[in-house]
DNA sequence: TTACAGGCTCCAGTAGGTGGAGGGTCAAGG
DNA sequence: CCTTGACCCTCCACCTACTGGAGCCTGTAA
């Protein structure tokens, strides 16, 4: 299967499959064009990775992620844990940003919005120095 | 003010205060040996691009949000607009986190995360063909 | 004078791709 | 047989917002 084909299938884009070949995780044939042509294992693989991207997995997390699903003696304790440190750091990027709306949409609230320069975001920003 | 200085009040790093530097945020003036030497005005624009950063915008409303800043003639409303678009990506982002959390943790569960192979977070990012 | 802290520039690398130039290939229609 | 257009190829540069390090200069205290 062509590439285009396999980009259709997996929703990844040409450009990041190719990306995905250069840093070796998928190692498709290359026809006598020099076309890769990739097989079902290649494809599987790269919806894997569509869906671990997907989740928010990095890179490297999906290269571990892919070594395990390809080792039929692994050990589901280490995708667990894996998926566990995941969670914890997404847990923790929704919280700062949270953190972020919270005092954002305070600050937007007090805003009158309007043509005069007075602005209580600008103020909060400036660490309420006088605004010049 | 010496750089190093001015990283400890600001709490930017002195790398990235020069990295502002660079893309034009501030314009230090210089000493006969070369040192950036800040101003109050500086400083205090170096801390605003602080707290802003910590906020989330990006440099390139940073720079917006400081030629707001500087220009008395402002409208707020002009502020307010980046700031509710601002507030729209985080939201949309914590939205986005808020689905891989909910997704991830479900799977988590139902691992059962011991010596065996059998993983249902692994069925799940290869979309349930079999595994292997 | 000699450390040593702090400053300087410049180059490379990070994550995860995206965009574009410049060129080869394949299938269909005229 | 030729052309057109859709694919495919490689290679290089760029994106965000910094960070790390090499190699060198400067300022200060003992």
């Amino acid at each position: 299967m062509n590439i285009g084909d396999v980009s259709a299938h997996s929703g990844l884009s040409v450009k990041t499959i190719r990306y995905y070949e250069d840093i070796g995780l998928v190692s498709p044939l290359r026809g006598g064009n020099g076309y890769r042509a990739f097989r079902k294992n290649e494809q599987h693989k790269l919806a894997f990775l569509g869906r671990a991207r997907s989740l928010g997995f990095t890179i490297d997390d999906c290269r571990t992620l892919l070594a395990l699903y390809e080792d039929e003696t692994r050990a589901s304790a280490d995708v667990k844990s894996i998926a566990n440190e995941h969670l914890e750091k997404i847990e923790n990027k929704i919280a700062s940003l949270e953190a972020m709306r919270c005092t954002l949409s305070h600050l937007i609230d007090e805003c009158a919005g309007d043509h005069r320069p007075d602005c209580p975001i600008l103020k909060d920003l400036c660490g309420c120095q006088d605004l010049e």
